[in-house]
DNA sequence: TTAGGGTTATTT
DNA sequence: AAATAACCCTAA
């Protein structure tokens, strides 16, 4: 299963201000619903989301009385929350009371939802031994089955508040499950790179103000692949506080940062995307090698993402909407589609006599000039640097 | 990081 | 079609 899908749909069910994801839609698209096993904390995630979205409707239902089974299923022989048990509880005195609309018991539906709820469903958790039969549960049983026959108990149970608690156990529940999942993937990584690039920062203008001029070998260390949620953990609500604070400041240089951040990231990604491309690619049948030339045309055009339409995968892909393009573009490659550039740009006259300054002092150390003059070149690369000397000499 | 081969888009 | 400028990709 790829990792990126994992994510991005991760991403979508948490999101909640995106009504036209509907987590049950989007994993069933997905194909996810099938293979539980690697991928639960998704499945937590929709259920979480679904019960969270009915509450905002003000929707407190049998189907929640659903979620809230499946969701115990999910957590498999772990102990049970109390706020769980509470919210299965409160839920379906919610779901029973809600029909004590007539003055009596004996009329209306109340009996039914009795026995429906009662008997049928929470019949089926007591066979199984299910954590989610309390005590509390037991004595709600109890008082809901007296009131089918004593009007007066089933006056006093009509007045009382139960929806109240039930939709406070659910909030409390969904507080407590929200925090244990912590934050997703996408999310760590965007923080993971945001923190590494302040470091950067910091570290880069030190350098400027100290008006450095020993050899280029300083001791940049970089150690940051290797901490994965810990980290991002631990600082999240700081970055996230300094991101929103922060924007102008290091605008270009910082989002530059991100940028490389992010596609150092995606590179990642496509290695680990990779095997089965390069595994489609030995197929026969392949109408779209127009050039058969030996190693590297083809493998880079295999990569490239053309293959995303192979059949030979049959996983329905959902429609969501094509996010803002990227003007980094590890992914895409040559021939395939419109190749996302970064939008083509004169140089102005002040940063060619930069850059020949820049040579005149420093050689062709692209980096150095860049470095020595941040404000001016902010929007070249090193390589542009070299690509615009080469440019000059011709 | 850099050098060098290659692509894209625009002009001549 | 060739030339040019800016930009992209990858090996080393």
């Amino acid at each position: 299963m790829k990792v990126m899908d994992k994510w991005v749909a991760e991403f979508f069910i948490r999101c909640q201000k995106n009504p036209r994801v509907s987590p049950t839609n989007l994993l069933s698209a997905l194909k996810f619903r099938e293979s539980a096993g690697d991928c639960s904390y998704l499945k937590k995630s929709s259920v979480l989301r679904e019960i969270s979205d009915s509450l905002i409707r003000g929707n407190v239902a049998e189907g929640t009385l659903d979620l809230l089974e499946t969701l115990e299923k999910l957590h498999r022989g772990s102990v049970l929350t109390e706020s769980h048990k509470f919210a299965y509880c409160w839920t379906a005195v919610e779901c029973t009371v809600r029909l004590m609309w007539p003055l009596s018991a004996s009329e209306g539906l109340y009996g039914d939802a009795v026995e429906r709820i009662w008997t049928k469903r929470i019949g089926v958790l007591k066979e199984r031994g299910s954590g989610l039969v309390s005590e509390e549960l037991l004595k709600w049983e109890a008082d809901l089955r007296k009131a089918v026959e004593d009007d007066e108990v089933y006056k006093r149970i009509r007045e009382s508040n139960v929806r109240y608690s039930a939709v406070c156990f659910l909030n409390q529940l969904l507080k407590e499950q929200w925090a244990v999942l912590g934050s997703c993937s996408l999310e760590s990584v965007a923080q993971r790179m945001l923190l590494k690039s302040r470091k950067a920062v910091d570290k880069g203008t030190r350098r400027l103000d100290e008006g450095e001029k020993e050899n280029g070998e300083d001791n940049r260390d970089v150690h940051g692949v290797e901490c994965p949620q810990h980290a991002a953990g631990e600082e999240e609500e700081r970055t996230m506080g300094v991101q929103e604070q922060e924007h102008e400041p290091s605008l270009d240089e910082g989002d530059k940062m991100v940028a490389r951040e992010l596609k150092d990231f995606l590179l990642e990604i496509q290695r680990q995307m990779d095997p089965s491309f390069t595994r489609q690619l030995q197929e026969p049948n392949n109408a779209n090698i127009t050039t058969p030339q030996p190693s590297r045309r083809v493998n880079s055009t295999g990569t490239s993402g053309q293959q995303q339409d192979s059949a030979s995968e049959n996983r329905v892909r959902p429609h969501l909407p094509t996010p803002e393009p990227l003007n980094v573009s590890p992914l895409k490659k040559k021939r395939a589609n419109p190749v996302a550039r970064r939008i083509k740009k004169f140089w102005t006259p002040e940063e060619v006599a930069v850059l020949r300054e820049g040579v005149k002092e420093y050689g062709k150390s692209w980096k150095e000039i860049k470095n020595a003059n941040p404000e001016v070149l902010a929007e070249r690369t090193e390589v542009d640097l070299k690509d615009k000397w080469r440019n000059l000499l011709r």
